[in-house]
DNA sequence: TATGAATGAGCCTTCATTCAT
DNA sequence: AATGAATGAAGGCTCATTCAT
């Protein structure tokens, strides 16, 4: 067996995670993740095969953790009130743990790449589809034109308030569930 | 013998405005700005500092012109809700023309140069003021973080359906009024 | 006027020929090159786009204008006996001045550019014609495919001599010429 | 509990053969041989100090080979013209089973190594001592020099042909041999 | 002041070789 | 002896900025 050290994998993606949350895309270099990871540059390449791959990489997966939580919360038994609060509050705080990152989605220009693109496309049809559960719950028929843009709404509010607000999780919170509440009632 | 260029600052300005606009900061370089303009590089720097001086003045120089014209719907004397609608419509437009440009007050951390705070600052606090505006012309009183998180959620929203949902100017500006007219009379 | 390095492209061109006749285009580098020239590595990118086209433009350049000379023998009012003669001399001369990148014309797969399949293919028309010309003036009649291979066989001899039989340069081309005097005589 | 694989050290060279044939000494690289082999790249040097030398062997071996088969034909007890014919047949279509290899002979400023310049020596005494041995049985008397070159001529000619009119196998040895006899005969 | 060629730090990526297991 | 992950020097190219004219 060879030299190995373990997880490398993840400790790579975790110091990529932790240095693209901080500083963003541009502004980190491959030999900074070697040098937080401890390693040696090229053994970043051993295990993604770019910077790009690596961003997209980190950027999905942690998109996509996040979003098997909230469906983790749609299964819940719970009424569909309590669950958009639930909903919201997981995506925001799992959103706050990558800033620099949750912000890509925003910025698409960076990359002509479709990674950014099929992932935020994907993460919208989630939380779109999650709304549409709410919907039907409490009676309400939006047109999905409606729906869409509601989800657009929401991850962008995240996105915004954690970057933009940051101390102030509860009434960030609080206040994107009563917008969306007003919606219902509206 | 140098030819003397009359307001090269204005020139050298408008051509950085296209292109931010065009192409967004990273993809725009000095050379393709002095070739807008038809000079040489080296006398973009007898203007501006550099890239990032020149960008944060195209910057904030277009979101003041845009603003001022939000001031004067303001002064105008019609009913609130008119206003409002008047309001969006006037920054959905205005942004509209500047995409690449708008988008960077999402992404501050690509500059630790604070112009971009300060301007957003700015920013949030007119469409704050012209929100309190509207809410004394109702006889409601929602709480100053109330409306400082409104301001950031217009201002958001404008930027984001913009460059998502292109070709749907009507429904997106009708979308944010809504939203907002719904947390007035929720 | 901006600051000027005379005829810099020359220069850029004089040391990467150079260079690359003595060490073969891999061993180069750019900083070399640089350096060579008394420049900075980006002026070399004013004046060609990368490394493998200022070889090509080295490459070619250095070709054509051996062929140049060799035109203008054929143009010459002598006997065609003496024409070949000269023709080889000046082919072997020429050739001896940038070792490393005539060898280039053999290695092809090193680069899957075209550039150096288009400018050997034209320089062995360019032989291959001129030993037509001389075909005529005998009044032999060689087939093309002959012609083909004897122009090949030329060709690679020079570069082979040059390169093996370094301080031989008149036997080697009378050796040349000979084996082409005599597949005419026999 | 490492596995022992018996004869390794040809499993390696047959790779290796395989591929420098196909690919050249550049675009292969040592995971690629390893692969071939089904075996790890550490093990590779276990046999072989490193890649150039790896290489070298290939290459001289190969060379050896074909010698051996151009000897044999030497030793034949055949009429001195056949021989040619033979001897042609036989470095050509060996050399045309490796050609990757075979162009080494030619670039070989790419490897300051001596490994190269040796085999080549050899491969032209050999060539030459051939040819000596078909003068003396012709009552024919070239110096020297005129068979070194000669066996030069042979050998790239073969090279060359090789590469250049790949599918004209028989018009190649033809006109090497014609070109041959020519000289006897002129 | 205008010019635009010159500068060079900076960054991504490759791959032969090493070495812990 | 076999493994294959880890190493890191090396090299091509970019582009904001400088500065001689």
């Amino acid at each position: 067996m060879p030299k190995i050290i373990e997880n490398l994998d993840i400790k790579i993606f975790d110091s990529a995670i932790k240095l693209f949350s901080e500083y963003g895309y541009k502004k980190v270099d491959m030999k900074m993740i070697a040098k937080e990871t401890k390693i040696a540059v090229g053994t970043l390449y051993n295990y993604y095969p770019n910077k790009k791959k690596l961003y997209a990489e980190v950027f999905t997966k942690s998109w996509e953790d996040t979003l098997k939580k909230a469906d983790d919360i749609m299964d819940k038994d719970i009424d569909s009130k309590q669950k958009i609060r639930e909903m919201i509050t997981i995506l925001y705080e799992e959103t706050a743990k990558r800033q620099g990152i949750g912000k890509e989605l925003i910025k698409e220009n960076v990359f002509e790449d479709n990674v950014f693109l099929e992932i935020k496309e994907k993460l919208l049809n989630d939380i779109q589809s999650i709304i549409k559960d709410i919907d039907t719950n409490q009676g309400i028929k939006l047109d999905d034109n409606m729906q869409k843009k509601l989800a657009q709404t929401i991850l962008i509010l995240i996105i915004t308030f954690i970057n933009e607000n940051k101390n102030e999780k509860d009434e960030n919170v609080k206040f994107i569930i009563e917008l969306l509440e007003c919606t219902y009632s509206g």
